[in-house]
RNA sequence: GAAAGCAGGGGAGGUAAUCGCAAUUGAAACUUCAGCAAAAGCUGAAGGAUUCUAUUGAGGAAAGUCCGGGCUCCCAUGUGGCCAGGCUUGCUGGGUAAUUCCCAGUGCGGGUGACCGUGAGGAUAGUGCCACAGAAAUACACCGCCUAAUGCUUAAUGGGGAAAUCCCAACAAGCAUGGCAAGGGUGCAAAGGUGCGGUAAGAGCGCACCAGCAGCAUCGAGAGGUGCUGGCUAGGUAAACCCCGGCUGGGAGCAAGGCAAGGGACAUAAGGAUGGCCAAUUAACCUGGUUCCUACAAAAAGCCGCUUGAGGUUAUCGGUAACGAUAGUCCCAGAUAGAUGAUUCCCCAUUCACUUUUGAACAAAAGAAGAAUGAACAGAACCCGGCUUAUGACCUGCUUUCACUU
């Protein structure tokens, strides 16, 4: 399962914002940036006329792993767990996560690496 | 029956269900704009983080980015020829848009064979290099072999002489001049190889066979094949320079490039004008601000390019084949922080254990309730054609060798 269009992150200029402004959230095997949304930075073309959600995005390096197939592989769990986890919560105005994984997270289980992920988002107050 | 060789097919099972994602078609509602209308509203256009419906949704390598193109922009460019430069370009003929690719052949090498491999012009155009070793590397005689020739010494023996330490001839031995390139040793390589003859010893010196070269005949479109004759033939390296033949505008790559919108504004940076004005502080210096000049970007955000193409597929014809021609038919991913996933039951397939029958046993056949598994390599990013590399189970065809039976 993936995320639905609505909690998705979007555009470069979104991810310049977030890497400059977000507040960090370190553990073992990634890292957890969360902002407030820029809403003067979105695209023309969206109209926001709908209730505010949680956006997310995941980033997996090359050095993660050199194959594709791992990599959509780690993508597709961590969009299906965030999906769970964040679709029911609806804030009082728009919040982007941002979620890149350490190049040693391949060491760990997924199970671990989604209760990583669990006390990352508990710790930034999302969930 | 066994062991091999070659060529293919096929690649997360199913016209399954539910949920989810991406693209597209259609409908509804919504928003914006325009027009009409007194108003309610109606009509038209556009839009997408809405809803519903339908269709489609990753590979044989999507990978490596090693070649060749298409396409796009920049630079150069009148046309033709010659020269220079560049090219891992290099047996022959064909195929292709093109190639370092493919097909069919030739030569050479490997295999009992089916078959496989092949970086396959020139070393007699020239220049260079060949360490170490070895006597000598484009030239030789260290060891060795030889006394036929010439010279010298000794000289059995024979002859002459009255005799002599005399003279003549001379078997044999030794030495020198010389002959040899067989053998030894060195080395990747030592003047074609093996054998017989021949010789003082040897040597293509002669002969036979083999390798190479040249000429002639003949077969073939050609690379080349076959036969005859001749003389007797000097290692390697051209991925050393080079010679010969062939080809050849250069560069960047879809983040190419174009369009729309927006704009020389705000902001930032460095300096100049020994400029003007203002401030600290009256004048000069200095500092800061302002004005003017210069540079830079936001800009990888929207849309197009973008997927109808040297396309797939079927039939017929031509061709040994690669491939080509004609006709029919089909439309099959197009994202841009980047879509293909998850769950479930049934069916199917494989494996395991189970039952029955045949059977001494191994095993074979049938059966149906059950369990497990549904795989390896791997994820499109402008598009094609090749090459290379990775890859589990299964299936098909042709051929070879060996063994057995008839």
């Amino acid at each position: 399962m993936v995320l639905p269009k609505h909690m998705r992150l979007k555009g470069h200029r979104c991810f310049d914002f977030i890497y400059k402004e977000g507040s960090r959230f370190h553990s073992y095997s990634m890292v957890l940036r969360v902002t407030k949304a820029n809403p003067k930075i979105k695209s023309k073309a969206i109209i926001q006329n709908e209730s505010f959600a949680i956006k997310c995005a995941i980033s997996i390096s090359n050095k993660v792993s050199k194959k594709s197939v791992t990599r959509n592989k780690l993508r597709r769990l961590f969009h299906q767990h965030l999906s769970n986890r964040l679709s029911k919560i609806h804030p009082e105005f728009e919040i982007w996560a941002f979620i890149s994984l350490k190049p040693n997270c391949l060491k760990n289980s997924t199970s671990s690496l989604l209760g990583e992920c669990d006390k990352l988002l508990f710790k930034s107050g999302l969930a």
